[in-house]
DNA sequence: GCCTATAATCTAGCGCTGTTAGTTTTTTGA
DNA sequence: TCAAAAAACTAACAGCGCTAGATTATAGGC
């Protein structure tokens, strides 16, 4: 049992099972030995592919941001892209949670985040927005996404009223948001994108009245 | 060496050592046998103290948080006292940045976050917000504050402009980011924390508008 | 068609981790 | 004064990331 006669791993095939057994329980379950295990076969086979856990973590969270789509950025106007932009962005995150605390601990070297940064950055100053600008508003956007994809807010709420009654006077209600968690982290995720575009669209205008056209 | 004559470790040592411990050497210099070493003491004394490495964790995270200022709630209008609590919430985890990551995975059942969402939330109802759209509010600071303070947008970027030139077209000045990383993140925080004050000034007015008063 | 080099897996093991169990000694309270 | 509780200890377990070295199958050159 040392060489098998067909090879019995894939870089694709590691960074597959990795990102299901993530997904499935968590960053805490994916040791090299129980994600060898899930792929029949011994834990050191790994680093030959891989060599250190880190490294195939970084695969792992390049693959969830290759997912975001970033084609609107050629068709749309800048504040139009952002929004679709945003909302892809945030699907892809939401679709795989637990890795997200990984991935936004930067952007790291990862070429999918500096691809995504790079058409961003790319659209804005062709839209008009100065340099300088366009790398704040890449920024911005990226606090505002990965901070709702990290966790969700109302997740930290109990369903048991009497705990909030005693100290919190005014989060009585709180225990009900146990159960619309979806629905307050969508509308806040919503409510948050609107005002972000409709205040950055009155910056724009203020900068081209100061700075006009080229 | 059993019981010692004097009590070794207390509550508030403990915490404050894990504490610069994060802050000096990261999150993962923190085990139990180097933090019980620091304080001159066994690794398994700790549980005495801790049920486990989480709870000591919530601790300092709790901590952290609670050296939020919220003071202005009382004194300032819904929108300035917003934008002063943002910067001393900013500057709080800042001054932490090693256990962000940790903090942000969810509000929890830390008494100091709950006690911080219970004013924001009190304020804006009293100030005429819709008490879901107030939970609302509350949910998109904490995702543009905790985001902004997970890691550094700039931090990513690394000083060799071979690197983008190639594969990235717009990014061929990104190289220079490395060395403002402290200004970019600082001038995108307050450019999305002017946006997101000026959208939700627009929003709360059209809001008044349509159910006026009370 | 062999022989060598290389590739892909293995086993054994190191020093670390969080945590539990059980022991020892000191202090406290009746 | 004696028992109970408190606050530390040592020893140990299973699991961790990772390295070293052995093993065996395949591929390429003659």
């Amino acid at each position: 049992m040392a060489r098998p006669r067909r090879t019995l791993l894939t870089h694709e095939r590691i960074v597959a099972a990795a990102t299901a057994l993530v997904d499935a329980e968590g960053l805490d379950a994916l040791s090299t030995r129980r994600l060898a295990a899930e792929l029949g076969v011994a834990g050191p086979s790994l680093y030959h592919y891989f060599a250190t856990k880190d490294e195939l973590l970084d695969a792992v969270a390049n693959e969830v941001v290759g997912a975001v789509d970033t084609s609107m950025f050629a068709s749309l106007g800048w504040s139009a892209a952002l929004r679709a932009w945003a909302h892809s962005y945030r699907a892809a995150l939401a679709a795989h949670p637990n890795i997200v605390p990984y991935l936004a601990q930067g952007p790291g070297r990862r070429p999918a985040s500096l691809a995504m940064a790079d058409v961003v950055y790319g659209a804005l100053v062709k839209a008009g927005w100065p340099p300088a600008r366009a790398t704040h508003v890449g920024a911005l956007m990226r606090y505002f996404v990965a901070g709702s994809a990290l966790g969700s807010f109302a997740r930290g709420f109990v369903e048991d009223p009497e705990l909030y009654a005693a100290h919190y006077p005014h989060l009585s209600q709180a225990h009900r948001l146990a159960g619309h968690q979806r629905s307050v982290d969508d509308g806040a995720f919503e409510l948050g994108l609107d005002a972000l575009l409709a205040g950055l669209a009155a910056t724009f205008e203020t900068l081209r009245a100061a700075a006009p056209a080229r």
